[in-house]
DNA sequence: ATAGGGTTAG
């Protein structure tokens, strides 16, 4: 065999064989270069390691890694190191790269570290920095760190170093300390920006974010169209979609990440006709779209339970030549098992076998998630032997804890939810999978404390063998929730007691329990200890619990003066507690005050708009309701409409106001007339000023009976054995008169009523109700997910994956199987 | 001759 001399493989040995497009004076290296790599591996195989030629083998690599095969880079180091080469400073980088945007395992990351200390090589800055992105891709933050540290105490940190740890931080969920190495970091380029940006996005630090992007207009970074992006997607995270807009109208580079993030900032916040109109003008403009834009557009129609219309789009997608994902696949998925759509779903079934499961080099990780939408789908279609077959081809090593979630679902979707918790025991006790007992015990503590139940939640976390950080923090919740102080205290000292180190997220529960169980003084105390004696700084979270605790207590120019002394700028979530508070004291002078800063920083929110009608309604000051709603009229502010849903034999319902479009509404609203009818004898008479607060004027006096949550309740004593407990959730504050019609009601009925709203649980029983509770910001943000329930179309059609698909997060899924079970 | 950090969809 002759083999040709490896240090000029390129230049052409026949010029004849060159396609005749190209003129001949042409340079002609980069013309046979994608030839290169096949015959220099074949040649390189060949010979005998030697330094001067390592070359090769770098730009094999680094030539893999352009064509964005990180699998084959590593074979090809892995192939080097086998045939006795010895890899250098330049071979690193690229293989810590490829490494990193595999990140599946972190193995091999730790592999080739060792292998970069051994050779000598650690105290390379280019090789460190790669060692610092490639942990920070693989999840191992602290990792990441001590390779910073080093770097940092030999005092070789340059910009490039501090920016990969900037990016580890953001990337795995650690947006406040992205920031704070941000902020110590010296230079400022481009790719800090980029950055900082999503981390300010992820916690709607958009205060932050508008400070950033100011600079980068200033520093004249903002023509990077890489930081262009980051600053529309900052603003439209933070809900600031008119920002966003007047950013991206500005921008003179757009790439397809600007138009995806304004179509996918659109559909998040809930003006999905716009997201489409944009999608229109990029099909009109001939833009060359992606799979992300295609799965953006399939995955709002299937958030919003359009499941034919997402098929409609993906078979737009097939036709235009996209390329499905792993992603595009599971939304749509999810679209047809919202609206039980079996042929549609085979369809799919059908593109993933031939395109995407089963691929010798395919990710596991990425096909276990198609195989659980299809088992899900499957079962949301009714088709429960299909689901189970599917399952049973899932090797047993690969099912994860969605793969159980979705068979338990269908398995025992009617046993009570304690059965369903013995299952998740044995299956856990079967796969000695500790961390999924975990997850799941937590859950279930978050489940029952939220059903209503907190002593069974107390049970579970009795029971548990292993406890984490979470299991104490669920349970102290749980208490708290429930106005039980005394016993929320006491878990946060044997908590302590267990070795567990409070953080911020204890104080705010803590801080909420002292509040919501009146102990303002050990709320205070608990405020002033926490970062003298815990080292837990006070965030704006803490800051809004203080006000809340003295605003119930009706220290209302205390609250103010915390505020005015907050060493950070006071979030909106801290004025609107106190507006909260002014309301409920009547204090109208200063809520009026506090409402003119909140509308300042959000002036988008209907919330702060209903607050403050409330607080004029509540003063009779009737003018200034009328006010405030032709304010909310003019600039286009809807109140986000009220919605109830509610747990039954045959399922979870729900309903908006005057709803008809449930099968049993007929008997639904003669039932509820029936019941108004007869506790009218017993002394209910219709408040009628309420129903100013939820509807116009002009339909106040008829939908009064036609508020959610009556419409769940009488659904629910249709539909639930006598003597069994109704559990109704609101997405918004109960109503005054809903609120009296339920205590009446209970009187008559044979079932004690709980319901939860977005302030607090209220139990009816036996005509009298007792109100307890508190909730957290998380808490309404659940009751947010929970409420994309009924975008759904029909409840009856809902499915646990289209929530998954809303919320994207295995937990509430877990929660949501178990309630409706 | 060759190197490190970057945005969007679930």
């Amino acid at each position: 065999m002759q083999v040709p001399h490896p240090i000029q493989p390129s230049p052409p040995t026949n010029p004849h064989k060159r396609p005749h497009s190209q003129p001949h004076h042409q340079p002609h290296l980069h013309l046979h270069f994608p030839q290169l790599p096949h015959h220099a591996l074949q040649i390189l195989t060949h010979l005998s390691p030697s330094p001067s030629l390592l070359f090769w083998w770098n730009r094999l690599i680094r030539t893999a890694l352009r064509d964005a095969a990180p699998r084959k880079a590593l074979n090809l180091y892995k192939q080097m190191l086998c045939l006795g080469w010895n890899p250098d400073h330049y071979t690193y980088p690229f293989v810590l790269k490829a490494s990193g945007e595999l990140s599946t395992s972190s193995c091999v990351g730790f592999s080739l570290h060792s292998h970069v200390c051994v050779n000598g090589y650690e105290s390379n800055v280019f090789v460190s920095n790669a060692l610092v992105a490639m942990y920070g891709k693989c999840g191992v933050l602290g990792d990441a760190r001590k390779v910073f540290d080093e770097m940092s105490q030999r005092g070789v940190c340059d910009g490039v170093s501090w920016n990969s740890i900037v990016s580890a931080y953001a990337r795995n969920g650690e947006p406040g300390a992205a920031l704070g190495m941000f902020v110590l970091g010296g230079e400022v380029d481009a790719v800090s920006l980029v950055n900082v940006l999503p981390a300010c996005a992820s916690v709607g630090a958009w205060r932050g974010g508008k400070e950033v992007h100011g600079y980068a207009l200033r520093s004249g970074l903002v023509e990077d169209v890489y930081v262009g992006n980051a600053v529309v997607d900052m603003y439209a995270k933070c809900g600031m979609m008119g920002e966003a807009k007047k950013v991206f109208e500005g921008m003179e580079v757009k790439d397809l990440v600007t138009w995806n993030a304004m179509v996918t900032g659109f559909s998040q916040s809930g003006e999905f006709d716009d997201a489409l109109v944009l999608f229109e003008k990029m099909w009109e403009n001939e833009i060359e779209l992606n799979v992300v834009t295609w799965s953006a557009v399939i995955s709002g129609y299937a958030q919003r339970g359009l499941g034919f219309e997402a098929m409609d789009i993906f078979r737009k997608m097939i036709l235009s030549r996209s390329a499905p994902n792993v992603v595009t696949l599971v939304s749509l998925l999810s679209g047809c098992a919202a609206v039980g759509a079996l042929i549609q779903g085979r369809e799919i079934h059908g593109y993933a076998i031939k395109h995407m499961l089963n691929r010798p080099y395919g990710d596991l990780g990425e096909d276990i998630k198609v195989q659980n939408a299809l088992i899900d789908m499957y079962a949301k279609c009714k088709s429960f032997d299909m689901a189970h077959s599917l399952f049973n081809l899932v090797l047993p090593e690969e099912r994860d804890v969605v793969t159980w979630t979705v068979m338990i679902g269908v398995a025992c979707a009617r046993l009570s939810a304690l059965r369903f918790g013995k299952q998740i025991h044995a299956y856990v006790i079967r796969n000695r999978f500790e961390s999924a007992m975990l997850f799941v015990a937590n859950c279930l503590i978050d489940m029952y404390s939220k059903c209503g139940d907190v002593d069974t939640a107390r049970n579970v976390f009795n029971l548990m063998v292993q406890k984490n950080f979470i299991s104490w923090t669920s349970l102290m919740t749980g208490y708290g929730m429930h106005g039980r102080g005394e016993e929320a205290l006491q878990i946060f000292d044997r908590m302590q007691e267990a070795g567990f180190v409070p953080d911020g997220v204890t104080f705010v529960v803590v801080l909420y329990a002292c509040s919501h169980s009146g102990m303002v003084d050990r709320g205070i105390k608990y405020f002033q200890t926490m970062q003298r004696e815990y080292g837990v700084i006070q965030g704006a979270e803490h800051y809004a619990c203080m006000v809340d605790l003295l605003g119930r207590a009706g220290r209302l120019n205390e609250a103010l003066d915390l505020i005015k002394g907050m060493p950070i700028e006071p979030s909106p979530i801290v004025w609107f507690t106190l507006l909260s508070a002014c309301r409920t004291h009547g204090n109208v002078e200063l809520g009026e005050y506090v409402a003119g800063r909140l509308l300042d920083l959000e002036s988008q929110n209907d919330g702060s708009y209903t607050l403050l009608s409330n607080m004029y309604a509540n003063a009779g000051r009737w003018k200034d309701v009328a006010r405030v709603r032709s304010l909310m009229r003019s600039t286009g502010i809807r109140k986000r409409p009220g919605c109830s849903w509610v747990q039954a034999k045959k399922g979870t319902a729900s309903f908006f106001v005057g709803d008809r479009s449930n099968p049993q509404s007929q008997e639904i609203y003669e039932l509820l007339a029936d019941l108004i009818q007869r506790i009218k004898v017993l002394g209910y008479v219709p408040e009628t000023s309420f129903a100013l607060h939820d509807v116009d004027d002009e339909e106040k006096g008829d939908l009064l009976s036609e508020h959610s949550e009556k419409l769940a309740l009488a659904y629910g004593i249709l539909n639930s054995a006598p003597g069994t407990p109704i559990r109704i959730t609101k997405n918004l504050r109960v109503c005054g008169d809903c609120h009296s019609a339920f205590t009446f009601i209970s009187q008559i009925v044979d079932h004690e009523i709980i319901l939860r709203d977005s302030s607090r649980f209220h139990h009816f029983k036996k005509g009298s109700c007792s109100c307890r509770g508190y909730w957290t910001r998380q808490h309404v943000f659940d009751l947010d997910i929970d409420f994309s329930f009924k975008l759904c179309k029909t409840a009856s059609t809902c499915s646990q994956s289209t929530v998954l698909c809303a919320c994207g997060e295995p937990s509430s899924t877990v929660v949501l199987i178990v309630t409706s079970a």
